[in-house]
DNA sequence: CATCGAACTTGTCAACTGACTAGGATCACA
DNA sequence: TGTGATCCTAGTCAGTTGACAAGTTCGATG
């Protein structure tokens, strides 16, 4: 008999890399960094630990490809839905760009949770977002006239930043809390769609 | 000679016991629950890590004893602070409320990494965090009639509560990637005042 | 068909984790 | 004085952690 194919079919090529990103996006926007272990991701990955270490040289680097992948995600994104509205009117286009980032981080709460797991510490991880993917994503909406168009002075910009950040994305980051605590639960359509227009009606209105 | 006082005297009854609250608190807060550990937590208190299991049975009581310490902090300043703004006129009465919910997580940022470190999933900690603590405090908001003033659909509340959460408390739980990020820190007393404007602004204008 | 290298598996390491035990120190009170 | 209760320390346990070393599988290339 033949044995050439009995074995376990190879998989194609770098895709158990593809997986195991995948995989450590999802371990560590839910546990955080540390509490996330290699094990843990190799299993949701369906390989095992010591390829982590064969594609990734640590543990840090794993984390950055998870967030590589996640910002390219939002960076494309928001390109794609955000030029048709370049000729649309001012509020027009603010509105549009809020609601787009409501849906992408309701689609994407790892998103924020990425944000605040890292925030609060000054460390090496840290720094290489913000610098890597933060500062490019804010300089953005600075040069854009966003904030110009909406009524923001230069100086409020960064609180306008933040509370649009935290406005839009807490409420699917602790969906679980949010369905327990009040009933709604913001994972589904109609949820999304009230809580863009809700976040986009405090600033334009 | 006397040697009754030579030896380390010996603190206050139950004092290391509230020390290891107000480090777990900070550690949590750092780190989230699985990656906070007990030796860690021990030595931000002074003590040792057999300490904490002879004041809690596990490492999930020491967590909840934390989350009680927090909240209520919470309770203890939002009841003193609102009550003199009963009888203001109801625009005043929001943005009051708004204002010191803001100084609060300015001062405690702990407060918003607890909720979202818990918030993803539904386990014992998240379910029980919700029961206990933020389920109170949403009742009250509901039926303090606040949001009706506001004019706040009742449908809207969960994602009023949620958007305004997260507006208040992002910039302060990510402190350090506000500050590299827009060379604002939001620590400062101005900052925080800023944000509480525009917080305060969002929602009554 | 031989071979070479990339992709993957298995096993091992010291370090660290939360929980536990046994015992010591210090107190209030008899 | 002593006696029990409370507070605290030191040491130990099995289980988990990230990293690494050594070996296996398999496809492409010659």
């Amino acid at each position: 008999m033949e044995k050439t194919r009995t074995r376990r079919p190879r998989k194609a090529r770098g895709e158990a890399k593809d997986r195991i990103i995948a995989a450590a996006l999802e371990a560590f926007a839910e546990k955080g960094f540390e509490a996330a272990s290699t094990r843990d991701i190799a299993q949701r990955a369906g390989t095992d630990q010591g390829l982590l270490t064969y594609h990734f040289p640590n543990k840090e680097r794993l984390w950055r490809a998870a967030a590589d992948r996640l910002f390219a995600g939002l960076a494309e994104r928001l390109d794609a839905r955000l030029a048709p509205l370049a000729q649309a009117e001012p509020r027009e286009r603010i509105r549009g760009a809020i609601r787009e980032y409501v849906y992408w981080v309701a689609e994407h709460p790892e998103f924020f949770r990425f944000l605040v797991d890292e925030g609060n510490l000054s460390n090496a991880r840290t720094r290489w977002l913000v610098d890597t993917h933060l500062k490019p994503r804010f300089e953005f909406i600075k040069q854009a006239g966003l904030a110009r168009a909406a009524g923001i002075d230069e100086a409020s910009i960064p609180h306008a930043f933040f509370a649009l950040s935290g406005a839009a994305g807490l409420i699917f980051a602790v969906a679980s809390n949010c369905r327990r605590l009040t009933g709604l639960d913001p994972r589904s359509r109609d949820a999304i769609e009230a809580h863009a227009d809700f976040v986009a009606d405090l600033i334009v209105r």
